[in-house]
DNA sequence: AGTATTTCTTAACTTAAGTGAACGAGTTCT
DNA sequence: AGAACTCGTTCACTTAAGTTAAGAAATACT
């Protein structure tokens, strides 16, 4: 177990949650922090990705930014921790974060979420301990918010309520999609079909992290890959 | 892919949907049907399934049955095919339902569902042609929806979009930790896995089919299943 | 800058899944 | 009843993943 506090010196839950507070306030600080590829700034990535579902009112902006949701997270930080009780879903306006299980002592990651992707650990749901960990491979920009918080915004807003909705249906049919995928192919047509479809992952992700995403060890994906560059060649 | 169409003479969507349009109507030949384990009757296994989300008038229930959604299916039909457009979605009362792929002339078998599950496939959501086959393994009593029949609903008791959610976001979390075990285990480890948590699957799914579903071929399977049995003795 | 640690690769060996084929038992069809 | 087909099992062989270990390359730490 020692292993996994050893990477580096872990900031925990309080570290990134009292972040924000520091000199300026939450929004200065990060909302209105620019992503590298286009100009826009955090707020506006949100509320362009929240427009395809429904269209809000600038009061129901307003409302979402005084929630002060938006907080950035440095890389190696621990979002969540096997046994801990949580109430907290996450947003990735920026950067990825993964989800890993500690098995015999070896990390098994199963997921990344990157831009524009959102998690509710399934013991958030379930209101139980944590099955596994969540933890920033990236300094990220990320929404947290708590089931409490969003419960009482959709109390006032029935239009989040739809809008959570058509997301969780949404990714739920995704999830199922990936599934069947994964059932249906071997290792080797994974990796292949994840340099088609999220060929930026194999590039950030270091790869003993891919491995187990794609239910494999380490060595096993090491010479895979040289596998495939022989065929090419 | 000749043998899909030659195990049975296949009924095709115009045989279910018409079936209970015969001598009685849906609700009498149907709903009153009762469960074998118990005397309750199909109405009441489905009240009583919603009841655990939200509660509903009688007003609301009748709203339900007069939408004439209860279907009685005969096993080997088959309810959606690769690349047909869909609006349905399934909600199976008594019985099960398989989803699968056709791969290389093949069969792949990605889920079944069984007595209080619901199916809504991806190209439903997606409105995109379907992926894959569904299809009707026993002698089942369905819920037979179609989305605008669901928009209506919806829009007349918001009380039932309520529901969708929270079972949408239930079912998102169980299917990521299904896939998260998935990957994290072997062939084997899955089996096992099976035995304790879905007994019921082993005795009435043919074992090819399991096969598929567990990532693996039927010979793979049987071995694995006789390495088992060794280990015992 | 130099050391320690982590990450990736390679290799030899073991184990298990994929493949192709054959067989018997049970179904379904005619 | 006989033919055709499905289904599960077994076997021999191939291929690929797991395991253990060692070393090189990259990264982080002081």
């Amino acid at each position: 177990m020692k292993f996994i506090f050893t990477h580096k010196p872990l900031s925990w839950l309080t570290d990134y949650t009292t972040q924000p507070a520091t000199a300026q306030n939450a929004e200065t600080l990060v909302a209105s922090v620019t992503n590298d590829s286009n100009n826009k700034t955090m707020k506006d990535l949100l509320f362009d990705f929240i427009a395809k579902y429904v269209s809000l009112t600038e009061e129901e902006k307003n409302a979402i930014v005084s929630l002060d949701i938006f907080h950035s997270v440095k890389k190696g930080t621990t979002l969540l921790k096997e046994g801990q009780q949580s109430k907290e879903s996450y947003f990735v306006l920026k950067g990825c974060i993964r989800t890993y299980y500690v098995i015999d002592e070896e990390e098994k990651t199963t997921a990344f979420y990157t831009e524009m992707e959102a998690l509710t650990p399934p013991c958030v749901i379930s209101q139980t301990p944590s099955e596994y960990y969540v933890s920033c491979i990236e300094d990220s920009i990320l929404l947290v918010s708590n089931s409490d918080m969003e419960a009482e915004i959709n109390g006032k807003f029935p239009k989040f309520d739809k809008m959570c909705k058509i997301m969780a249906e949404e990714l739920l049919a995704k999830e199922r999609m990936d599934f069947d995928e994964f059932k249906t192919s071997s290792p080797e047509q994974r990796y292949q079909n994840l340099l088609q479809k999220r060929p930026d992952l194999i590039q950030r992700v270091p790869q003993h992290q891919l491995a187990s995403y794609l239910g494999i060890k380490p060595q096993s994906l090491s010479r895979l890959r040289s596998r495939i560059l022989e065929k090419k060649s």
